[in-house]
DNA sequence: GCCCATTTGTTCGTATGTATA
DNA sequence: TTATACATACGAACAAATGGG
């Protein structure tokens, strides 16, 4: 109606609330308005608002109770701060194994044996990663790229 | 007969659609059948199948082509690879802490405290990867959302 | 405790637009 | 051109949960 590009509407109601979320117009833990009154503000029907909405809770920013509202859950950009976390975990894992080089032969063998499969799987996981920021179209973080972790020799 | 269960009726067919998917009835890269037949193979409405193909598009399982039909994308199991690796490296790391109590004060304190990050990371991490799928429009891998310990609560 | 309005979740039917064969 | 099929959008109805009176 109001809008004439070739986007749904449904996905415009469903960006217009990302983008609230994301400003804290609609702040964590509030409710988001009811499906009637989202349907008035937009000019839309209310198949259209429960569309979108059921986009944004099948994207885990919302989640609804029935007979009290639609909570927000969190934000999108959420995930380029967590962004950070990987590194932290990059770097927590070369300090970890840094600590078993110095131990040397102190360390039980099974204990060896599991840091070297949790090495194994979080290189895994950063492969994955990858990949998803790759389908993303979202240039990969450049620490995540600079981290040796994943040539790793230990004495074994 | 279906309604014996409580669970709503497009997420059953979508269950079914899952189960042929990942049985190889369904191979990947044929047409799943059109949606007034699987309404009438299933004796439920058009909105029901619709719903049901509107959550295995999101999970990425299927792609939709207008006027030629719906087509299996990939199965759950490869859909499910990256979650389930996350759910190794939970696996590895409570081993981890399993065996670094075991050993008691043969630990260094610091290398405890690296372990205690560690996991404190991966649980970040795992909030990472949810958000990455949500802005993949894939909600979540079943697999993922039944990851023992699964507590959806971000410290916030 | 009970009734009632509100809200979400689900389901039904139908109509229109667009793409393919 | 006609037919099929998906995507979107409209309206309507019911159940269940919640909260106020």
């Amino acid at each position: 109606m109001t809008e004439s590009i070739g986007r749904p509407a449904y996905q415009q109601v469903a960006d217009d609330l990302r983008r609230r979320i994301a400003e804290a117009e609609l702040p964590v833990g509030s409710a988001i308005p009811s499906t009637t009154k989202l349907a008035k503000a937009y000019g839309v029907s209310i198949t259209v608002v429960r569309a979108a909405v059921a986009q944004l809770r099948a994207d885990g920013l919302v989640v609804g109770q029935p007979g009290k509202g639609v909570f927000v859950r969190a934000t999108p950009n959420t995930v380029a701060e967590r962004a950070a976390s990987i590194e932290d975990l990059m770097a927590q894992v070369a300090e970890l194994r840094a600590e078993l080089r110095r131990a040397g032969s102190a360390w039980p063998d099974e204990v060896a044996a599991e840091v070297a499969a949790l090495r194994r799987d979080v290189g895994l996981i950063r492969t994955h990663l990858v990949d998803l920021y790759a389908q993303l179209d979202r240039p990969l973080p450049t620490t995540l790229l600079a981290v040796p972790g994943a040539e790793g020799r230990v004495s074994e």
